[in-house]
DNA sequence: TCGGGCAGTTGTTATGTACAACTAAAGCGT
DNA sequence: ACGCTTTAGTTGTACATAACAACTGCCCGA
């Protein structure tokens, strides 16, 4: 009996949760010392500056949580804050330079995993996830949004 | 620009990282007060039981986080614990007939989900995925084992 | 038989997160 | 213009997951 597409979704999603921590993308950069919202976050960050909410939307975290996370990175020297002036509750965070640093090695580093993962698949192969992977990822979103 | 197979990764990653809080397993049955790692540890106990180090070994956990995961599930009356006898150092868990029917309704809340996510896709996107996704674990988990 | 290594447990600690209560700023209706 | 409601963020607290270190108990090979 061959693996339908529900087989293997089964042993992907299986696959992915054990293997959660060692694909955590801040590991990838031993020595940063990021953890895997700063990472998510300050790939977000390098995209343009935005304010503490809209961070918190991205990544999914609670606003206290955000908050605290922005003051680590803050300490860390990765991001400055500061409120708006045109609306004084909006808290911005901006990449500084040290930040973009860090994101750009942890970007770099995904990168080279991902080509590595790709260069021990077939062409045939690494087609097949360009067509499948954005649709599955699509109908995942599409699926949370409907009720959870 | 079409995206091509690396940004379709980078873009999965990512998207899965984020969502990983909503697309926890223990999520689908909000009863049952299941634990990622439990739930993970149910599906693989269905399978037969194991004894401790193997399970950790599989759920890629330290062998005291083990022991108190399987503590807490015997708690729960999901699985039993016992010394074997042929070597005492030995602890067998089993699933229980409660655990049976956790780990079930885990399993059938996940195999519900596969279809719900299937059923928005093309049988081309589907195929598609039957063919990528193996080889994409495959190659993340033969990269992780060449050196983590 | 004894010494080393392995399985498991317990004590402690770190980390990431949410929830609740709070402050402060903005917007809105009358 | 005033107060009420909403929104953004902060701080206090609690909890869950996990690792590391130190320990017990058991097995096995020299």
């Amino acid at each position: 009996m061959p693996a339908g597409p529900h087989d293997v979704l089964e042993l992907a999603m299986d696959g992915l949760f054990r293997r959660r921590g060692a694909l955590d993308p801040s590991r990838l950069v031993p020595g940063l010392g990021a953890s895997l919202s700063e990472s998510l976050a300050l790939g977000y960050l390098a995209a343009g500056p935005c304010v503490q909410h809209e961070l918190g939307s991205y990544l999914g975290l609670e606003k206290s949580t955000v908050s605290r996370l922005v003051a680590g990175m803050t300490e860390k020297g990765w991001v400055e804050r500061a409120r708006c002036p045109d609306n004084r509750r909006f808290q911005k965070v901006v990449l500084t330079g040290p930040g973009q640093l860090a994101s750009d090695q942890i970007a770099e580093a995904m990168k080279q995993r991902h080509e590595r993962w790709l260069a021990a698949l077939t062409q045939e192969e690494q087609q097949a996830l360009a067509v499948g992977l954005p649709a599955l990822l699509q109908a995942m979103t599409a699926d949370a949004a409907a009720d959870g």
